[in-house]
DNA sequence: TTGTAAGCGTTATCAG
DNA sequence: CTGATAACGCTTACAA
């Protein structure tokens, strides 16, 4: 097992020093060509790769981000993180990311593995979480950046949605439909704020409307199609049914719409579904889902540019930027069916 | 800005020294309860972390592990990558995914970035990549382990799929059924392997059978639901019409299901589509996808498994693990049209 | 333009 | 059981 080489090895080829090999690989206009070949070619002949450790301790900064989301599994976060990526690549920046899996705990541990490696800044999605974690990055002096939500009376930069308004604009529109036994199928809103502002703006909203909080089904559950079609059953069995169930995502709203057909219930003419986020999936579905839609790319692209200023010396204080949604009206709502 | 609490800073204000602050977080035992108390409540109060830099470069483990990935926008590897990454933290590892966005040569920049970081091992998908790479690796001693492809004859440790046989498996299910005049719609087969043998797995199956060559209509097209709509639209114009459309995964069948219907044709009555890879997408589209299981979460718990005995120490020469396929028969496919 | 040498924060080896 | 101290590989003043 040969050793790996090093900045040493590169430099005794190359007949030069350390200090000019590190120049060459830096800033090499600081270098006059005639070495900078010699040494490139050693480093060619050598295959030396620079040791990220020891640079990492020795300069300041690393050119690496790290992003901390709740999941892979499904395409929530895919299409926003893969914009974001690319726009970190443009600017010279490397993007690591890991996902808890919803893990509570997880999330602190791999802030702790990000900010060890050197991350220059994180990207965490929503607000909640435990405040030790935002002490320990104030006193780290990491920066981090808070996506896919957007509260203005919290001092954070961040940038995202308001959940809350987005789910409310949506159910104005269902109840314009005629529906009023609601059904909704939520995420886990423990520890998760988008969940729990989606959540909310269904309710503030029906009982803005003056409707009996009796007539809505709550039932909360682990994102997921299996979970969803399970929780579709149980809403289903209610009498009278709800002529609408209303989904705290499209993946939820993906399920609601499996266990309808195999209940052999059609979509819109016996019961409704929404979703939320405008995911792929949405407009796959048959039918096709009316959700909200959000601009995922231009939140990573923006989300990008917003962490790479804070890292390289955030002007001064936070800023919470927040992105439009549209309501996207598809074919999975219809008019409340006549009994 | 204060600065990041060190070593020293614990051991100062612990009243010891920084081996034993070091040995307290790295081997507790080694050291007397009472210090101990100590050494952790000025870690607490500091709020400290391990530089893990620092780490790497006086340590030789990282218990880190990279994989990287074609991409994270579609669910093809989610699944996979997902119990991986379960496997791993189980066993007290970090995993840090980055992906390539199919952008050729950004593989070489990741596996720098990772290994420079001191990745213990990495995860690659796939065996097509420039010998160069290999040879990198080899000399870096950064064990690799190629996953989601399996090729006996290449001595390479790995662990996936024999995507050439499930394929001609698939394709004779559909022959089984009377289809003659086959499309298909490919991803793109330059440095994909998975891609490529697929496609040749219907190739060959379909002239086994002595068909003519001039029946079968094949289009290579990027992954993403809309360019498998465009490539859909294309082989319907033909005359006469393909009676069957397989895609070379699911993701490109949601996109030839949702064309058709589009259309006006009705799946699998007018046509038929299969996929590759059952992801959760198959399941859920209409008609339900005709495709080759993969186990995706076996697969990604076994490479963990694989990866980390090559890590400690490899027992030694290369193995290349094969896991089971399964044809899967949904709606989509059905027995050829009536003309 | 290039070389010298002092760190950077840990771990590990040796003594005590 | 604990403390010095020498690496580890690289960057960066400071000198030459």
């Amino acid at each position: 097992m040969r050793t790996t080489p090093t900045l040493d090895d590169v430099a005794r080829k190359a007949g030069v020093s350390t200090a000019t090999v590190s120049r060459c690989l830096n800033t090499p206009d600081r270098v006059v060509k005639d070495t900078r070949d010699k040494v490139m070619y050693a480093v060619e002949a050598l295959g030396y790769t620079p040791n990220f450790g020891a640079r990492v301790m020795a300069a300041k900064r690393t050119f690496t981000i790290g992003a901390i989301i709740p999941t892979m599994e499904n395409a929530i976060f895919a299409r926003g993180i893969q914009a974001f990526q690319e726009e970190l690549h443009r600017r010279g920046y490397t993007l690591l990311v890991s996902s808890t899996g919803y893990r509570p705990g997880a999330e602190e541990e791999q802030v702790r593995a990000l900010v060890g490696r050197g991350a220059d800044g994180l990207l965490l999605i929503g607000y909640d979480r435990d405040p030790a974690l935002y002490q320990y990055l104030d006193r780290q002096s990491v920066p981090a950046l808070i996506a896919w939500a957007h509260k203005p009376q919290i001092d954070r930069p961040a940038i995202g949605f308001d959940n809350h308004a987005a789910m409310a604009e949506l159910t104005r529109e269902v109840l314009a439909r005629g529906h009023r036994r609601i059904g909704v199928i939520s995420g886990m809103v423990e520890g998760n704020d988008r969940a729990a502002d989606r959540l909310k703006g269904i309710r503030d909203t029906v009982h803005a409307q003056g409707l009996d909080p009796a007539d809505m089904f709550e039932i909360q559950t682990p994102y997921g199609i299996e979970t969803a079609e399970r929780a579709m059953e149980t809403l289903m069995q209610a009498a009278p049914r709800p002529t609408i169930v209303m989904c705290g995502n499209d993946v939820l709203a993906a399920g609601a719409l499996r266990a309808a057909r195999l209940m052999g219930l059609s979509v819109p003419q016996d019961v409704s579904v929404t979703g939320f986020d405008d995911i792929e999936l949405a407009r796959i579905v048959t039918p096709a889902l009316t959700t909200v839609h959000l601009p995922h790319r231009e939140m990573g692209t923006k989300a990008a540019t917003a962490l790479i200023a804070l890292v390289e010396g955030a002007p001064e204080g936070p800023a919470a930027v927040k992105l439009d949604t549209v309501v996207t009206l598809r074919d999975s709502l219809g008019p409340v069916p006549a009994d």
